[in-house]
DNA sequence: TCCATTCGGTTTCAACTTGAAACCATTGCG
DNA sequence: CGCAATGGTTTCAAGTTGAAACCGAATGGA
């Protein structure tokens, strides 16, 4: 084994991403991170991962630019990490993720649990896919390898 | 180190499935899979992946029942591999990282490509979450923790 | 002032996972 | 029959992960 095969350079724009946050922990922390955590405690706390780990997970998101570090409001000598542009366009990501696990990982006897509009308290609507002229698509309907094309 | 960190039993809606999808290689199996791929030398030659490791993965996946096998079509003693209903549920995660990819991860100089509608050969609209009603929302107006309720 | 704690990590080291390559069992075919 | 292709499993070295120990810089009390 020569090292873990990274997907980086992968001809596939769902393969590289997945070289950046394709791990059992940094979608996470990303999680955490649109909750509001922004210190390496709360992480710690929040997710139980041993630090060594989050440290290495936090210095990948920085370096993949998901996350940067500020300096601490409150004067202290640490700093804070907080989602980039980039990093919170992982929200779509995370809400498929989040209701494709409401629908098949909601344990039996559990309470059901949805994502809730926060001004209403109602469930959100089901993530949909449209094409251009607004009809809905279905998996069949739109290929998720690459089509290359110059836009016009 | 016992083992690794299982999230199967996390309470967190996003966590478990990161259990079941959440490594380096299955959600590109399941990729292939929408694309129609049902041979374990298909996937193989595909991704590059090392064949234990493949048969691992599709292990896991089919555990997890997002993969199953059905008989060969083609009479041989193979099995293939499919997505069941839960495993094309997918679909919007792919979509979601697919979008992210195409934004945020496509090389300078590289020819900007994005999904399709196979009908009419024109690039789908991105995702968006919508409340109840109709209004869309943005990341602050909805939460990625639980938010447990009885349905009513 | 001085000891104790918290915060934010790094280091260490054993166990576990990964990947390349070799190996193996069936079928397919000439 | 001989030989290649398919679909794996086994083996083993190297890489990754995690628990725990350690560390330095700031607080925080007594």
């Amino acid at each position: 084994m020569v090292k873990r095969t990274s997907h980086q350079s992968a001809d596939c724009l769902i393969a590289r991403p997945l070289d950046a946050i394709g791990d059992w922990w940094s979608l996470l922390i990303v999680r955490d991170a649109f909750d509001g955590m922004r210190r390496f405690g709360e992480f710690q706390r929040s997710l139980g991962v041993a630090k060594n780990i989050l440290s290495a997970r936090l210095r990948n998101l920085v370096a993949h630019g998901i996350l940067e570090t500020v300096p601490a409001p409150d004067g202290s000598a640490h700093h804070e990490y907080v989602l980039t542009e980039k990093g919170r366009g992982l929200f779509y990501v995370l809400v498929a993720l989040r209701q494709w696990g409401e629908t098949y990982f909601s344990g039996p006897g559990e309470p059901y649990t949805f994502m809730v509009d926060t001004r209403t308290g109602r469930p959100i609507r089901r993530l949909e896919v449209h094409a251009e002229d607004g009809r809905r698509l279905v998996p069949g309907e739109t290929r998720l390898a690459d089509f290359r094309q110059q836009p016009d």
